[in-house]
DNA sequence: ACAGCAATTATTGTTAACAATAATCTTCTG
DNA sequence: CAGAAGATTATTGTTAACAATAATTGCTGT
């Protein structure tokens, strides 16, 4: 018998990424990784609580362990994921007081970019924004929900890059990548859009009246739904889990 | 002659922390060390700009290079610190740009944590805070307004972990380790204290009377006087640099 | 003197081997 | 068979040696 292949020995059933060849297109960087593992955290193909092995992950891409290291470091000081002495990380599981925290941290920072992007946002930029708009209405109707997401979670980014504070962007950048572990915890994978996108084009049309104070107000109610949507559901592992040992056989 | 100390080669005529004997109480941890050096960034006796070397602050510390990598990735991490690949960290110097930037973050982040925290914030809580200004007053008074400005910051985050939004905490208490980089990069180390007492009287009155909206209000003038001192300055190196090269012999 | 160049030193970056800890499996005994 | 004790394996953590890069020094010729 041969020796086992190279590169893929070890692997899980879920491969994280793709597994269909020996990923060496080149070397991988830091970056990169960091950025692989962050995209697969915000698409659900790594559910919370994936135990992030570092060899594997070494082989997986191609990289030498210390690089694995440093970019497991690197998520879980943003968040993504949780560490435990000697144990390894796990991809993150937010409680809902966690939950609850970012999104009213979402509402404090992105109602006050919008009423400073009023006061200053072209015209140019509006059109960028409804041409977002337009597009993911297109992405929604032609069953590309997927994009259709993408480019929902995009608008808010947009939005937050066009304010142009440098602190607040990247706060807010580390807040939306943890939301799908929100919504996944607690809401399940029901592949359900999030945002509502009429909620957008309120937003953009008060922007372009340079009515800040509005277009800030349309967003915490259009926050505020995304978030009720998600508190309304039982804390599902609990509560199954006692349903289950709390079973008397009748 | 005996060779060099075991742990106080190489060092710099400024020692970072302490140099008066060989530092070895103990091990000290990698938290240890982070803390120590936040700390000292605070407490403007790393200024910035300095380099910081992964081999002499071993030494300093009594740990292994290692370690130390390991802090100096989560200082610039956290904006503490800025590294350039193969040339080292160096303690950060904020722009006057990321310095706006902050003081804008910092409004929308405490503004909405006063509101909500004026909804819930009880008597005795308001009692500690009163305790924590008058402190704050006998230490100005008393001539130790090294311990005044540390309750003043402390005040800030005291608020925070009472509005009790672990998510806006973490983000404001990195905002508020950055603030003095800000200072000493574009006031230099004048000494004078940043937050006026009054102002914080004034927002725990607010508070007392359940009037959130105008704790918030307070809040954002109280840190637009300290931007504006800020702003007010011209950015130092620059301009100096110019004003005396471009000094023509008359 | 001093610009350019080579050699040296200092500093950061990487890696493979080792150590420590946790998880899993085996065996043994009641 | 249950379950504890021990052995084995798997995984994470640490370190010292090495490599790569940048900074410094010293030299040389004009």
């Amino acid at each position: 018998m041969l020796p086992k292949a190279k590169y893929l020995t070890n692997l899980n059933e879920r491969t994280i990424i793709d597994n269909s060849d020996p990923i060496l297109p080149s070397a991988l960087s830091e970056d990169d990784v960091l950025r692989l593992i962050e995209q697969a955290v915000m698409d659900h193909r790594l559910p919370p609580g994936t135990k992030l092995k570092e060899v594997e992950l070494a082989q997986v891409f191609g990289v030498k362990r210390g690089a694995i290291r440093k970019v497991l470091t690197r998520l879980v000081h943003s968040r993504l994921a949780d560490q435990q002495p000697n144990k390894g990380v796990t991809v993150a599981k937010p409680s809902v007081k966690e939950a609850r925290d970012m999104f009213s941290a979402r509402r404090a920072i992105e109602c006050s970019m919008l009423e400073s992007l009023a006061a200053k946002i072209t015209a140019k930029q509006i059109k960028q924004l409804r041409k977002m708009l337009d597009e993911e209405q297109c992405c929604y109707q032609s069953g590309d929900s997927q994009r259709a997401i993408a480019l929902s979670i995009e608008f808010h980014q947009v939005l937050a890059s066009m304010a142009d504070n440098d602190v607040m962007t990247d706060f807010l950048n580390d807040i939306i990548r943890r939301t799908p572990l929100i919504i996944l915890t607690h809401l399940g994978d029901t592949g359900q859009n999030l945002c509502r996108n009429q909620e957008h084009d309120a937003i953009v049309d008060a922007l372009e009246n340079g009515d800040g104070e509005k277009a800030g107000r349309i967003m915490g109610q259009h926050l505020s739904h995304i978030e009720n949507r998600i508190k309304e559901e039982p804390e599902s592992p609990k509560s199954n889990l006692a349903a289950l040992l709390l079973k008397v056989p009748s």
